[in-house]
DNA sequence: TGGTAAAATTATGTGCACATTACGTCAAGA
DNA sequence: TCTTGACGTAATGTGCACATAATTTTACCA
């Protein structure tokens, strides 16, 4: 065989890892559920072993919290938790908007522009999931304006840490910041140089978001995995027999 | 038997991570050298499976690099990196510094006059070690007297990516930070309340580590695992038959 | 009838063997 | 002599089976 699509499989390993994260994002998995590597295996259709690494790589990420010889948990975020996720927040995206605003690119300015016209377009025909995701996305783009990888990669982290048990409390009825028209005055501060008003922006904005978090209470969800992962299959069919079908 | 000290043998996969994180911290291991999985199992004297979990870890934390079928590798710390490292340190820690100028318990000023006494004493015994341990802590130490755990494991894995680059670097010769009087001038600011003054000598004292980084060139360090490892064992002799001596 | 203890079952964790892939070496042709 | 191709070796990645630990169920005793 000259050539074959398979290299080391590395792409079944992210949809598995896609899977998992999917469903957590879509809200299906409830605080506190057991997810069970046998059970995974045979709902998604991969072997244990490639469930066993998807789930320490979501656990050393932050997005499962494991108990040895226990197994593997949605993580129960704590007020308190969350509230000093945003804190770390706070004091990056302050410093971020900060140096955005004593200068920039104008192809920063671009596409920080670009951004908010998208948001205003998604607002404007309701489209909630787009706007959800352009939401976590202007706040990387701070970041990524920056030009800064590490601080990219930390706040990433922290971003989808905090959206995480936002979209778990109330994934339907959700807009994932607090006021979109928040982002548009955030951005036209940095545009228009004001640091002190951007930096005080950003911190209201943030501060908004923890207290709307907040005063939802995280309703009881379905913690059947079969249901929880109905329609979020790992791959989609592309090999016809999975090997999850064993012979014993 | 009634009780049997391995719960799990989490205490063998810490043993074996910390093993090759102490390696790396006191600087036998040459940034690019190749982390041979059969090779590091042999010289541990534990198994292959055990050594791969370890190394998936420090890649998780960013203290090594994977390419796909091709091994993991020591990473080879770019100034640029660094650099980048060391700015997200700098927003945070002036964000830090200011938040304990602007209030902080009395226990907390008793602990921070207590690491400055401490970090004075090693200082005038000239006791190397004990002081790069110190100010390393004293970064740690700020973060956690603003009583946020999440900012305190951000700030502890920057700053053990960073310092992790010093002692490969130049191990032997090294004070951590630039100035040890620094940390006293800091604490001085905090305790007075002053603000501005305590985030102003951060970024300064933040700035001459990058500087004095950067002007060390990384010399040549043994490649050689089993002189790298020696003296360092994962677990003191505890299992006499290794099997990690394979048959072929 | 309620509580406790023991056994069975289920799930996690780990060692092992094999498949696949990359790298080094040697030889043949230009 | 240099380049290119193929072959052999070694390391990585993955599926599999067994050992260990925890949970649940059941049975027995108070």
């Amino acid at each position: 065989m000259p050539r074959k699509p398979l290299k080391g499989d590395v792409a079944a390993d992210e949809a598995v890892y896609g899977a998992i994260r999917r469903a957590m994002h879509m809200g299906r998995l409830a605080p506190g559920t057991k997810l069970q590597e046998p059970a995974l295996a045979r709902v998604l259709g991969v072997s244990r072993e490639r469930v066993r690494k998807a789930l320490h790589r979501l656990v050393h990420e932050g997005w499962l919290t494991a108990i040895p010889n226990r197994g593997t948990f949605v993580p129960t975020l704590t007020v308190e938790e969350m509230r000093e996720i945003y804190d770390v927040r706070s004091m990056l995206e302050a410093a971020i908007v900060r140096r955005l605003s004593e200068g920039h690119t104008a192809a920063a300015a671009k596409r920080l522009k670009a951004h908010v016209t998208e948001e205003k377009v998604a607002t404007r025909r309701d489209d909630r999931g787009r706007l959800f995701e352009l939401s976590g996305e202007f706040h990387v783009l701070l970041a990524e304006l920056c030009g800064n990888d590490e601080l990219t990669r930390l706040l990433r982290g922290l971003l989808t840490r905090s959206t995480m048990h936002f979209s778990i409390a109330a994934p339907q009825q959700l807009t994932n910041c607090a006021g979109p028209h928040d982002h548009g005055d955030i951005a036209e501060a940095i545009l228009g140089g004001r640091a002190d008003k951007a930096a005080k922006l950003m911190l209201g904005h943030l501060a908004g978001l923890v207290t709307l978090q907040a005063s939802r209470a995280p309703e009881r969800q379905s913690t059947d995995l079969e249901e929880a992962f109905r329609g979020i299959k790992a791959r989609q069919t592309k090999t016809g027999a999975p090997q999850g079908a064993r012979s014993n």
